[in-house]
DNA sequence: AAACGACAGATGTCTGACATCTGACAAACT
DNA sequence: AGTTTGTCAGATGTCAGACATCTGTCGTTT
């Protein structure tokens, strides 16, 4: 069952100590010796998992002094941010953040592949509606949710942006498993080939404003139907 | 001089290898006793290095198999994938990209601020855009760059998203220095307050429709200042 | 041909030691 | 008194060597 490693094991103990508020942004966190000694592992274990939250800019290490946590806007990590800011009620509040953020990426890359996508990457967005299609009148909820994020890679590809595809890439993991659930509604997949199938229009026309505006009626529609899912839960 | 620490220097080299091609996404870098004796440092030393590079995604570490290069739109670390995107000749490729982030994000946060800002943030971004006429009259480059960043940041913070803030703040490192350079001339100065004003009004009326082609408009004065900068040098 | 076992090579962890930096306090010097 | 300097505790940085455990491979056995 455990198939973490131990310093995958501590790095996630003392993250969570943290994100408790046992150590606030700015204070000092246990010495190398003190923690090896709680957790039980040696001072190597410690120091690795230090390393790894240290990569993230989670803590700052200054030799003589002691190790120090950094404030939330200095953290590099999404996930770690998004673990910090879904504590206590603040769950639905962090979602609502993520979609928001999901957004704006998403309208501005297919404000860009509009100007930039090439025949190729039209022919295989129009495939992964078609693909959708099928899955909604299947009943293949697994195939549907795999089109509809081929087709939100494809357009992420086709805006030329490596940063953005970086950015996103962390955006893709958190929302995967909340995207299989409100996928499941036969509803919401009705409305996300009709939305899905503008996007394509509005890129083969190469119109960048209606691309935008495609692509942010359709985010508008995720995030209403996020709302209904989770007032519902 | 060269205060880094051991660890710092290896991930250093080592991410420089990785970069320069010699280890490609998918093929693995060499043990951690070949690299120890390359570096001369101690296994540990190594360990401490991978772990960090490993935090960024940028490899994957399989007990047992080895240690792979992940491609480069799993790397979680927009610094790192900065260093990679500028390799040779694609630096202002890449500067193009990074803009075109920053637009993205930061019209995005204006939107969402002009429904959310208080009364004491409006008075806050006031102050900047005064500060900025200050220092061009007074011709305090400094203090104009840094009336700027905390107009921006302000910004950023009334948008009330976390996540955009964090996405956000290795880009403002990322920038800064270019845009002390470019707010070196008078004329770009006069044309940022202008923006900055009109960015002000926009949110004072809570109007994010308007608030976003504010900040949008500032964002393409932005990037053709550095297209003419960069075609200049 | 399939199953098993030995083996090489890789990462995971531990132990103990020494080096070096920082901050604070006390002794020594002006 | 005030400043400098020395010393020390505590923290991180690095090293060396050892053993554990996992993986893939290659013979050997059945």
């Amino acid at each position: 069952m455990a198939r973490k490693s131990l310093v995958g094991v501590v790095a996630d103990e003392l993250l969570d100590r943290i994100i408790s508020g046992e150590f606030p942004p700015g204070s000092s966190v246990p010495g190398e010796l003190e923690l090896s000694a709680r957790h039980d592992v040696s001072r190597m274990t410690v120091r690795e998992a230090m390393k790894t939250l240290e990569a993230q800019r989670i803590l700052s290490v200054e030799r003589g002094r002691g190790t120090f946590v950094n404030p939330l806007n200095r953290w590099s990590s999404l996930e770690a941010v998004l673990r910090a800011a879904s504590e206590g009620q603040n769950g639905p509040a962090a979602a609502v953040q993520l979609i928001e953020l999901r957004r704006m990426l998403e309208t501005g890359a297919c404000e860009l592949a509009a100007q930039r996508i090439t025949d190729t990457e039209l022919d295989s967005l129009r495939d992964c509606v078609a693909d959708m299609r099928k899955a909604h009148h299947g009943n293949d909820v697994v195939s549907f949710v795999a089109a509809d994020l081929a087709f939100h890679d494809q357009i992420l590809q086709a805006s030329e942006n490596v940063f953005v595809a970086v950015l996103f890439e962390p955006l893709h993991r958190v929302l995967e498993q909340g995207r299989t659930e409100t996928s499941k509604v036969p509803d919401i997949q009705e409305h996300a080939i009709g939305h899905h199938q503008k996007i394509y229009e509005a890129l083969a026309a190469r119109d960048p404003q209606q691309a935008r505006n495609a692509m942010d009626a359709h985010m508008q529609q995720t995030l209403s139907d996020l709302r209904s899912y989770v007032l519902e839960a």
